[in-house]
DNA sequence: ATTGAGTCCTGAAGGC
DNA sequence: TGCCTTCAGGACTCAA
């Protein structure tokens, strides 16, 4: 599923297709994403240029030339593709898989298309002014980028403090740090060796900042492995069909029930448990 | 205030 | 073969 590092993936595709590049026009075949898209997007969107794409959390954001900004979410299922060009130097745009699912279109000003697919439609899109950004419904709540100096073992205390809540649901809150998803919260645990159901408040001091230091990194180090793995991946990230979905990694823990932990000396089995709804994968012995 | 449950959506996978 | 159920989960709303 796109959690941070596949949208940070994604935004580094897209990036050379978008930026300096007019969107000439706008076609939108359903705007009923999880939420109804703004009304007057594509003519609103139509005729300008993408000064800049940047991502905030699992959030896509473009600077456009008129001061606004387009976001986009991919939700579960959403993916964007754009035109290849063939031998000739013509561009064409990959047959996607689902066309039906095909919702908005851009044609950019150099004669490439870009599409975003989305057959369940949990992503979402939104037009507003680049200077409302912060205070933005879908952005003004998020908690620190887990790859930024903001994200550290003391801002982890102060939002655990006192919370009874379980440790991965408090890592779940985009609120608490902002980017992770179901994946790559069971992964960072695995990693710090810790429970996904400890109450998030034990892990505050007098005794916990060593642990919470622990957790910081192993968050830090998952994501950057995953941003890597993909970026250096990122022309097969670029599928046959031209999208740029999610890619494939490699998971301690995630998706591997009943198989062994990967910990050396551990010896343990990965475990699945159903934790508010949700998968969680750990490894009994070497989480605690 | 905090926290858990329910909701949306479609496709894949598994059971019979 | 085909129908049915279950599951996947990001981020919201609602209720306890």
């Amino acid at each position: 599923m796109p959690e941070l590092p596949e949208v940070e993936t994604v935004r580094r595709g897209l990036a050379p297709v978008l930026e300096g590049n007019r969107i000439d026009e706008v076609e939108v075949s359903n705007g009923q994403l999880r939420y109804p898209l703004p009304e007057d997007f594509a003519r609103r969107l139509a005729g300008r240029t993408v000064v800049h794409l940047g991502r905030r959390s699992k959030y896509l954001l473009a600077e456009l030339d008129d001061g606004n900004c387009w976001l986009s979410h991919l939700g579960m299922t959403g993916s964007f593709r754009f035109s290849g060009e063939d031998a000739s130097g013509t561009f064409y745009l990959p047959r996607g898989k689902n066309a039906a699912h095909d919702h908005v279109r851009l044609r950019m000003g150099d004669g490439r298309d870009v599409v975003y697919n989305d057959p369940r439609r949990f992503g979402f899109m939104d037009l507003f002014a680049m200077s409302d950004a912060p205070t933005h419904p879908r952005l003004a709540g998020l908690g620190p980028e887990p790859l930024s100096n903001d994200f550290s073992a003391a801002a982890l205390a102060s939002a655990f403090a006192g919370r009874t809540t379980p440790l991965k649901a408090a890592l779940l809150d985009q609120a608490t740090v902002a980017g992770l998803g179901n994946i790559y919260v069971c992964e960072a645990l695995w990693r710090a060796g810790l429970s996904p159901f400890m109450a998030a408040g034990d892990l505050v001091a007098p005794d916990g900042t060593h642990r919470l230091e622990r957790l910081v990194t192993a968050v830090r180090d998952v994501l950057g492995e995953a941003i890597a793995a993909g970026g250096s991946s990122l022309r097969d990230y670029v599928h046959a069909d031209g999208s740029l979905g999610y890619f494939q990694h490699a998971f301690s823990v995630y998706d591997r029930e009943g198989e062994p932990c990967r910990r050396p000396g551990c010896g343990g089995t990965v475990v699945r448990r159903r934790q508010s709804g949700r998968s969680t994968f750990f490894c009994e012995i070497c989480q605690r």
